[in-house]
DNA sequence: ATTATATGCCTAGGCACGCTAGGTATATAA
DNA sequence: TTATATACCTAGCGTGCCTAGGCATATAAT
């Protein structure tokens, strides 16, 4: 990804992806163009790094794929849906998520004693 | 440390050591335990995690050490202080942080369309 | 026809970094 | 003399994002 220090995505790119397919199922090109679209560019996901976490979610039990092959001609895309299970982990994880943000923004606010 | 998914702390370490030291300078032992009281048991940094981070902020220019010998007999501590290099540098850190909690923060809101 | 670009999935290997699990040394309390 | 707290150091491990490719289909450009 471009942007932010790499090392920040660690962590939550699960969550990220687990909410995109949360809202909507779909395939892993599209998730792809989903983050850099709503962030705005901030957020360039490679595919060495989203299909490895994709197989992660799911033999997790995450989330469930399907195979769509288009009528007549077309490339076949692999169609991912949140599951159950998946649900239960995208709020833990979202839980997770907003406590440690809370954790260190407040480690990192307070002026300087001395130098 | 224990809480949160550890890795979450990956792109943070640094900026909370130096957040630390910014503040007051310190030495290691007792970073790991402000940062441990701070978050209350919220994050608990191990050793061998934190001296490697050291180095690289002393390496980078971003703090500086000097020895302190306990007048009599004590264990010696090795203090550091933030110089304006590392000021730079933690103001930068902490932008990128603030930005990529903004991110994701609004990445992973939004209800399900379907399942 | 051939090349380029976009779509779409897959994977081996590299690297960065927090952690494990030790080590050394001083000081105090049991 | 054993345990605990203080205080620093480090080799090697595991994880996960990235690099850098590969394969295949489809369309647009040269």
């Amino acid at each position: 990804m471009t942007g932010p220090d790499k090392e920040l995505l660690r962590g939550t790119l699960e969550l990220i992806v687990l909410s995109i397919i949360a809202r909507q199922r779909s395939y892993g090109y599209s998730i792809i163009n989903t983050i850099k679209q709503q962030t705005k560019g901030g957020i360039e996901l490679k595919e060495g790094s989203l299909y490895p976490v994709l197989y992660r979610l799911e033999d997790a039990g995450a989330i469930e794929s399907v195979w769509y092959h288009p009528e007549g001609r077309g490339v076949p895309r692999k169609y991912y849906r949140i599951t159950l299970e998946g649900k239960k982990r995208l709020a833990q994880l979202r839980k997770e998520w907003h406590d440690y943000v809370r954790l260190v923004t407040a480690l990192i606010e307070g002026g300087s004693k001395d130098g």
